[in-house]
DNA sequence: AACGCGTCCAACCGCTGTCCA
DNA sequence: ATGGACAGCGGTTGGACGCGT
């Protein structure tokens, strides 16, 4: 007999899908997931409705060709901040987590052990000046990216807080840090800057 | 032309954290 | 205090595609 359960579509998305989803959020915006399925007309769970936008749907998403600048800088965050993609993303404008977690194991990795097994062949390390990709991608650093995991999660806890509260919360996650050199808010306050320029990277690198 | 293989990326899965009744 | 619903994250999978033979 037939389950009373309608089955959930699962697999890509269909233009038509595409389309009745931007149309709901359009309206009430993207949240209640669940909802938003179900007034689309969708048989789709909110968590597939919810990934189809952010991932792809969203505006302003750039698609394709990650650039060198782009790809320079999710390699020093990734030393920064280890397989935390949507952190990185944060930093990447128009770039989603799934597309940097996808460009980090396609091309990323495959180089970071191409240079390490280089690095092994040759022997000791040379005096000579690094690219700034060999920079960031060719030791592991774990006492320092484990503090900073902390300090990104200790942010992440003050982001829960409410944006009202983003102040308060500041100072606190600052006054929480002073045993090392890492500003988190500086991390995270794009305000004033272009977020590809890499100054600001370098600062937590060189530190 | 057909086949096998490798690569890429969209989407799913499972888990954790947060919110709210 | 607690448990269910929901949101968000990172890991993994599978299908489409391109390329070499």
């Amino acid at each position: 007999m037939a389950s009373m359960k309608r089955e959930v579509n699962k697999g890509a998305w269909t233009a038509e899908e595409d389309r009745k989803l931007a149309e709901v959020i359009a309206i009430q915006g993207p949240k209640k997931w669940k909802t938003i399925a179900v007034k689309a007309g969708l048989n789709r769970c909110g968590k597939s409705c919810r990934l189809r936008w952010m991932n792809y749907l969203r505006p302003n998403i750039k698609r394709g060709n990650i650039s060198d600048q782009e790809e320079d800088l999710i390699l020093r965050l990734h030393k920064l901040l280890g397989n935390r993609w949507s952190l990185i993303a944060g930093r990447l404008p128009g770039r989603t987590d799934n597309e940097i977690k996808n460009y980090w194991n396609s091309h990323l990795s495959k180089k970071m052990n191409k240079k390490k097994s280089e690095k092994k062949q040759t022997g000791t390390s040379s005096t000579r000046e690094k690219t700034s990709v060999e920079k960031s991608g060719e030791v592991e650093e774990e006492e320092t990216s484990g503090e900073i995991n902390k300090m990104v999660i200790m942010k992440d806890e003050n982001k829960s807080s409410g944006d009202e509260n983003e102040e308060q919360g500041q100072e606190e996650s600052s006054s929480n840090i002073n045993h090392i050199n890492f500003n988190v808010d500086e991390f995270f306050d794009f305000s004033n800057e272009d977020p590809l320029n890499l100054e600001w990277i370098n600062r937590f690198l060189e530190t």
